[in-house]
DNA sequence: ACAAATTCCGATTGGTTTAGTAGGATATAA
DNA sequence: TTATATCCTACTAAACCAATCGGAATTTGT
């Protein structure tokens, strides 16, 4: 049981959008050498990237040698875009009442909210601030400091 | 589609744990009545308050006029720790590889990695930074702000 | 003209998770 | 001894996830 999860879908996309990033230069990539390279399925790459597509994240060249490239600069690509086209608005939890009106009213629900709203926000704020272009320079100078991802194996 | 929720459970357990909190000079505190204020399932919140016992942030007193108490003060309970003890660790990805080792080569996943790490450390660090007590005392000041939960609304 | 490569699109599916419900056993105050 | 509680184990309906399947449309190269 892991809580605050995101879906393949916005892994994925990211993953994509880097794997486009690093081969910018050489004309447009086929999802099956993406599918190839982050060993994903290309069937299921397929469902996702049209919708980086409409979003104007990624452009669409069709037929033989056809492929996808990066509609921005890297440096112009933030992943809170890649993410929440993929996954939806980031948003820890629901209002019970949509209208927002008569909810939260003397019951402690109101209270936890501007917990919900803090931890929104600060998602948000990060995954905004990383473009495309951080994440490669990363990649090529660190060469990944191996951080965990696990709180029991701290 | 919504990402990065919070479960039920975690929200719940806030709701109950703030609600305890505010009733704290009252002796036990039934499910039922939080149950009836919060307007929760009864059944449901038995599910989860026993969880909060084990992890020792509450009491438990049975029988007729029984229920339960928080079992520290509402300045030393973090929610952080009540949302991990009913939704499990804050961790946006999992690793592909339990072991980590000969994962993250040279495919852009390990380059992206660093992203759910700094996503998970935000969400730990800012939950693990407000206690009950925080909560409380904003609801009687502030009369809740009105923040607005939802993104599409800004 | 044709074959291969590729994007595009909708439907289906198996598995898991979620948010409970059901039904009772145990403990205690009055 | 009754009413009020916690405690515990199943079960379940619905939703969601991560694909898979099958094929249509578009373009390049021969």
């Amino acid at each position: 049981m892991k809580s605050v999860r995101f879906s393949t879908r916005g892994r994925y996309g990211v993953q994509i959008m880097v794997d486009l990033a690093r081969h910018s230069e050489e004309g447009p990539i086929s999802l099956k050498s993406v599918a190839d390279r982050q060993k994903l399925s290309e069937h299921y790459l397929e469902q996702l990237v049209p919708e980086l597509r409409k979003a104007g994240l990624v452009k669409s060249i069709r037929g033989a040698q056809g492929g996808y490239v990066l509609a921005k600069k890297p440096e112009d690509i933030y992943i809170g875009d890649v993410i929440r086209v993929l996954e939806g608005p980031i948003a820890p939890v629901e209002c019970n009442n949509q209208t927002g009106k008569d909810c939260c009213e003397k019951t402690s629900f109101c209270v936890t909210r501007e917990v919900w709203v803090k931890v929104r926000d600060s998602i948000n704020d990060l995954v905004d601030s990383i473009s495309l272009a951080d994440l490669i320079k990363d990649a090529d100078n660190g060469e990944g400091e191996k951080v965990n991802l696990f709180e029991d194996e701290a």
